[in-house]
DNA sequence: CAGTCGATTCACT
DNA sequence: GTGAATCGACTGA
């Protein structure tokens, strides 16, 4: 059982390549109507400053990605290929831009609800495998966006302190459907081994739909 | 202001 | 392994 006391800001107000890998393994707490969901994180991405190509922040500020600029601490979730939405801790001091997505983990409270919300999901292991699924299994949406995660162990969203995974466990990579210049820096986080961790994929861009006519 | 395509997932073959 | 689904922010005219 861990600790059941958030994360401070200050955990995350340190670059975000530090508190990418020591996310790892700690507790993600969603706290719904119907009960809690929780989650041990398994794998991560960093999102390093607006002058990170793979960033959604690279182009400056916009009304999508306002709170990646806003201070650590805050969730930033954003809605992506018309129907999914993904969640992203952001790290570091007001207007540097940075965030950790969260891609997939272990839902260690709450299955059942979880896989309400993931009919898909055949087994246990996948009801948090993907970033997508992860906010799906834990009822994540826009309401979320810019919420502060470091509020108490009963908001609706925070996550724990306790021990986060052992070093010698965790890998990294380069990200995850991550293209252009920003494909090779390895800043993609997992627990080697992990069921839960979802597959690498390199960076497809989208076939033209065939036009009328 | 229309066109493009994304930090993805799922059903099917 | 391949292609469809589905929306809206962002881009460049």
């Amino acid at each position: 059982m861990p600790h059941r006391t958030p994360l401070t800001h200050d955990f995350f107000d340190r670059p975000v390549l530090e508190v990418a890998p020591d996310l790892l393994g700690r507790t993600l707490v969603r706290t719904t109507p119907d009960g809690p969901i929780e989650l041990r994180l398994t794998e991560v991405e960093a999102y390093n400053g607006s002058t990170d190509p793979g960033s959604h922040a690279y182009r400056g500020r916009t009304e999508r990605n306002a709170s990646m600029f806003g201070p650590p601490g805050h969730a930033y979730v954003y809605f992506i290929y018309g129907m999914w939405f993904s969640l992203n801790l952001v790290c570091g001091p007001v207007g540097t831009a940075s965030g950790v997505l969260l891609r997939a983990g272990e839902i260690t409270t709450g299955a059942e609800l979880a896989q309400k919300r993931r009919p898909a999901a055949r087994k246990e292991n996948e009801l948090a495998k993907g970033p997508a699924r992860l906010a799906t299994a834990l009822d994540v949406d826009r309401g979320l966006n810019g919420f502060d995660i470091c509020a108490g162990p009963d908001a609706p969203l925070g996550v724990l302190t306790g021990a986060p995974a052992l070093a010698g466990r965790v890998r990294n990579g380069p990200r995850t459907g991550v293209g252009g210049e920003g494909a090779t820096h390895p800043w993609r986080f997992w627990i080697e081994g992990d069921p839960t961790v979802s597959p690498y994929r390199a960076h497809a861009p989208r076939r033209r739909r065939p036009s009328e006519a």
